[in-house]
DNA sequence: TCGTCGATATGAAACGTTTCGTTCATTGAG
DNA sequence: CTCAATGAACGAAACGTTTCATATCGACGA
């Protein structure tokens, strides 16, 4: 398997120079231009590359960050109708990385087993971590990652500890803004349809509908509320569940997510309910499963590739110690379409 | 930046015994209990983590394979629509390493310099890669790669060359019996939405259509071929135009792509065109979008996850030297719903 | 009692870099 | 012509492992 490829050693022989010439004509040091041009031809003959393992065993650094994703304690499974989010976000982070030369790797780990992210800490697999932590929990591993003050950044945290270097898209505000729209609209009964209530982005989204529905001016509202997953098929239950309560039917359902607000839809045109008409829905994130959906569905954009980035970036200042203690806010834009 | 992160030398001292035995403990050596448990003891009070950049410089490997997706030479851009194909692939791959213990790399790349890919390869940073070409070019990175004998394997290559470790989707074969339940249902006047002309997949499922079409008994079909990429809004442009060519309409329109028949869906319905009633759509891939479009689309379901753990797998093989060079074949059944 | 053998433990070399301190050669000023 | 200063190249050490050859020790058979 050691197969037959060129190392610095090769290089030098065949240039007629010293392994710590070759190391200069590499890194940009000072080399005259005869011998940096000799070197050079070597290296091209040779088809010479750096090897990482040395380079990072002397250097210290392994020239790649992680992106890591917390799942759910049970299972390591992130949800097929999250592949949007998911791959956006890869693909931001993935950019910046190239714009550096860094490499990226990714991996999910269950909330089971948080540790697994300091032992690839430990082990310098990576220079730095990005971190999607989803649920609410116990971020307990973070002063670990401190104490060796390994570089970190967090996107939408839970708990104040570890806010400073992460990004924030504000779900919250989105929400709030979206069932806002909805009353301006004159809808003046709107349920809810949230998400799996231990996830964050769920509880910040509810929170939001919260609060709209009790800040509202004019006439009181009430709120109802429908935990759920985020799945199409957990909307469909959701409105079915809805409509068959029977009294009081709402005139427009919010949901905490594009899928949950399809199935929803769905549901809503099996029974004969009218969308926009009699119901309004609305989704979150401006996933393409809302586009192909008939009306188009309302949503808020989530500019997933631009988060990645940014998450990308932020890790990229603090590992070249260049970062100032200030979480990244993302404003979410509602997208109106037909089905609101 | 260097922290203080424990060694092996800490372990040693502390439990008084040479580096060498403390390597003997992790690797699973021949150690005496009393001292395995010292040693043990010591890794465990020092948070001791092998450090990756001392064991690959060592060992030549460096546990990591990476998933490369070469791209259309202009731009190095996975279409947003295409998320659920390649999040799913990657988790099929990541499956795999987590089994057996080993890092994953994801990086995409433009044809217009493949050779990046080898300097990875000859960086060591990866013990194998798994690559996805898309597009017919000439494979030619791959002579280099075997020259040293790197390990790889390919999804759905177009060239005999490097087939023998390849895994295949059978998507000519799945898009001809696509195309012949469209016959056998009584359609007579089949027109086919493809995909990117250089695309290998979207070369193959022409490839499906146009056989079905040639081989279909009783009366003479004929090709009606509209090329497009693989895009809602390219799906719903070529409806258009096949709707405006005025006469002989089709009565089916089979697509290449999911988001192509939903853009087509989309495109009749503005044009008051019943689905299935007047022309029947078809999709290929099963991804989310063909199921919140109304009818809900007649597809095929490629089983994206299994593809990534076959490569995954197929890798791991190589990287242990126990594969043998047969290529992997996926068989893809239809998805009938309501489109067709 | 001695020699041998097996089980444990160890020292040292090697993997491929980077970098520090040093040497060597050249140039310019005095 | 000498000496200091500058620039270019180099030797060697260090990074943290694994592994090979060797050393130590106790037990056991001759």
């Amino acid at each position: 398997m050691r197969a037959n490829i060129a190392t610095m050693k090769d290089v030098a022989r065949m240039a007629n120079v010293s392994i710590a010439t070759v190391s200069l004509v590499i890194n940009d040091g000072r080399v005259r231009d005869t011998t940096r041009a000799r070197v050079e031809d070597a290296i091209r003959k040779l088809r010479y590359i750096p090897q990482n393992h040395g380079r990072g065993l002397r250097s210290g650094r392994s020239h790649a960050i992680g992106l890591y994703v917390m799942n759910s304690p049970d299972v390591d499974d992130l949800s097929t109708e999250a592949s949007d989010f998911w791959f956006q976000l890869i693909r931001g982070v993935q950019a910046v990385c190239q714009q550096n030369e860094y490499y990226f790797s990714f991996e999910s780990l269950t909330w089971r087993e948080p540790e697994r992210l300091v032992r690839r800490a430990l082990s310098r697999l990576n220079d730095g971590a990005i971190i999607v932590p989803q649920y609410h929990r116990h971020y307990s591993f973070l002063s670990e990652l401190e104490s060796f003050k390994y570089p970190y950044v967090m996107y939408n945290p839970c708990v104040p500890v570890g806010a400073t270097h992460s990004v924030f898209a504000m779900d919250q505000q989105a929400q709030r803004d979206m069932t806002a729209y909805l009353i301006a609209a004159g809808r003046s009964s709107i349920a809810f349809v949230a998400g799996p209530p231990e996830h964050v982005d769920a509880q910040n989204r509810y929170n939001g509908y919260r609060e709209a529905i009790a800040t509202a001016r004019g006439y009181p509202l009430q709120e109802q509320v429908f935990w759920s997953d985020f799945t199409m098929r957990g909307g469909y239950e959701a409105a079915v569940t809805i409509l068959d309560r029977g009294a009081c039917a709402p005139d427009a359902i919010a949901c905490a997510n594009d899928y949950l607000a399809v199935g929803v839809v769905h549901a809503l045109r099996d029974r004969g309910v009218r969308v926009p008409d009699d119901v309004a829905v609305t989704g979150f994130g401006d996933h393409d499963v809302g586009r192909s959906v008939i009306p188009r569905l309302t949503t808020v954009a989530l500019p997933t590739w631009e988060i990645g980035a940014a998450l990308g970036s932020k890790l990229f200042a603090q590992i070249r110690g260049v970062s100032r203690p200030e979480p990244t806010r993302f404003k979410l834009a509602l997208q109106i379409h037909a089905s609101a």
